[in-house]
DNA sequence: TAGGCCCATACCGTGCGGGTATCACCCCTG
DNA sequence: CAGGGGTGATACCCGCACGGTATGGGCCTA
């Protein structure tokens, strides 16, 4: 029973993703019949089969799909545990914190005004990025500190930080007749025939069905939303997508949606512990002076 | 920028337990000199000095505290995509709950008793572990579920359900004075001369300095309490404890216990989910008819 | 100063991971 | 129905990286 090794791990990875050894021994830049073998050596020291190979190319068995969660997540960690280590060798280096491009703008600005004030607080570089990547980022460890939204955001495996909670709105054309309005609820919002909500794509690249259109990026979205094309719902502070066409109209009966600060549950840096201490005593402090 | 192999991680965590070349390399069945060329080559690797060496032995570097945590980390998630995988090999392979022993009892005969009644719900192994082991167990996959406490253990990582809020007693021997007071604080009890807290030992089985007897059981430590020598804190209803030379007396300012059902934060067998939304409703149902 | 106790270096053998060539199988297609 | 293309599996060989033995070189202690 002894142990993986993290180059069987990454064999089996790239097999499941492409579901193809030819394509898979590429990717890791290898000859097909080594990456054949690991795979089979691996099948039989687990005692389990992983895929079910045709003339087609392979498909995940039940364990396969299991080994690909697990093996994800172990690799995350190795990964991590490399860059931290390094970091830990270099004292002076600046923590890196992850946030969606565009969203809580003003949070964040507030968050490096207060860090900065600190004279015994770290040095602190952003790294913005595209929705749903900052939980990557931290279980890689290219991060150490990430921005993100309960319950929108998948939090499973961090420590948080409340720092905000707040409404959200709809952000129409303002050309449409709900720009007139006031106040809308989700229900009439969720389907409106004329802005179907836009779709994004799923981790493979493929997108869902429906009448929305495909988008990648916010700035994307912002445009499609100007264009009369999609409306979309979020948080009341994400300036990101405020074009000039643009109406934001509150949704009064939309979850609300916590800003978080969050970080690998096992931190113990002192450096990342002062931060978020500084944190805390800013969200506190936010109570009395309204933000915006 | 290649990735770390676990034999790697092994070899450094080993090192750095021992803090000794040569007792490492016989725990890992291998000779001295290899793992010094391995452990150098992995300190140029990742341009990180991990260990200062000296004539009698090695001492971690920061660098080499944050690997070895984050290897351990890392190695449990290694050696728990193996488990994990091998187990769902076997779809009728029974779940493992692991729990303290004695802590929790009739909570936990009514989850099992729960879990029985459905007929859909997968076999359950009840996995008996002393103090602080279940997370241990959770994260290298050698279990499915824990009984947890809350905030006695350290949660970090893991999703949790809460099952029951309970307030403390002291165990205490029924000749002392103690035993007459229907209610105490934590102040009177914290410091009894004349019952001194145990001590447990820490990870490297080291015992920390003070008055209290040492001790590795629970058994041993009930033993204590009935002969007289100590008292101890605990939930209302760890009934694993009580001897009939025994008497509960509630601590009225003690923080009360949450008993959490907790299981890996990214887990997603159904198996596993029925036995949570199970656990749930039996919690929701619970509030009406008083445990015990 | 001799000896013991560390870890590092030098040098050598071998097992395993990877490469090339080829096979076996299935499906499609003309 | 036969042939070709595309899939993963097998056979065989090679090189290197990992592990072993022998030895060196500090640094204490007796």
């Amino acid at each position: 029973m002894d142990d993986l090794e993290t180059r069987e791990l990454r064999y089996f990875v790239a097999v499941a993703e492409e579901l193809h050894f030819g394509r898979a021994a590429e990717r890791l830049g290898i000859a097909q019949p080594p990456l054949s073998r690991a795979i089979s050596a691996l099948e039989r020291r687990l005692d389990v089969r992983l895929l079910e190979r045709d003339h087609r190319g392979a498909e995940l068995t039940d364990a396969g799909a299991v080994l690909l969660r697990e093996a994800r997540i172990a690799l995350d960690a190795v990964a991590a545990a490399a860059r931290r280590t390094r970091a830990a060798g270099d004292p002076e280096r600046p923590l890196v914190l992850a946030t969606k491009a565009g969203a809580s703008h003003e949070l964040l600005q507030r968050l490096l005004d207060a860090w900065a004030g600190e004279p015994t607080a770290p040095r602190v570089e952003v790294l913005l990025c595209e929705v749903g990547e900052q939980a990557g980022l931290l279980r890689r460890g290219r991060a150490d500190l990430a921005i993100m939204h309960r319950p929108v955001d998948d939090l499973a495996g961090f420590a948080t930080e409340d720092l905000l909670t707040e409404g959200q709105v709809a952000i129409v054309p303002g050309t449409h007749p709900l720009a007139e309005r006031h106040e809308v609820t989700l229900a009439e919002v969720q389907h409106v025939p004329d802005l179907p909500i836009a779709r994004w794509p799923r981790l493979d690249g493929t997108y869902p069905e429906g009448p929305g259109p495909e988008v990648r990026t916010q700035s994307q979205l912002a445009q499609l939303v100007a264009l009369g094309r999609t409306l979309l719902v979020i948080p009341a502070s994400s300036r990101a997508w405020q074009w000039p066409e643009h109406v934001a109209v509150p949704v009064v009966d939309a979850p609300p949606i916590t800003t978080v600060l969050a970080w690998p549950a096992h931190a113990r840096s002192p450096r990342l512990a002062s931060l978020i201490r500084a944190a805390t005593r800013l969200r506190v402090g936010a109570a009395a002076p309204p933000l915006s």
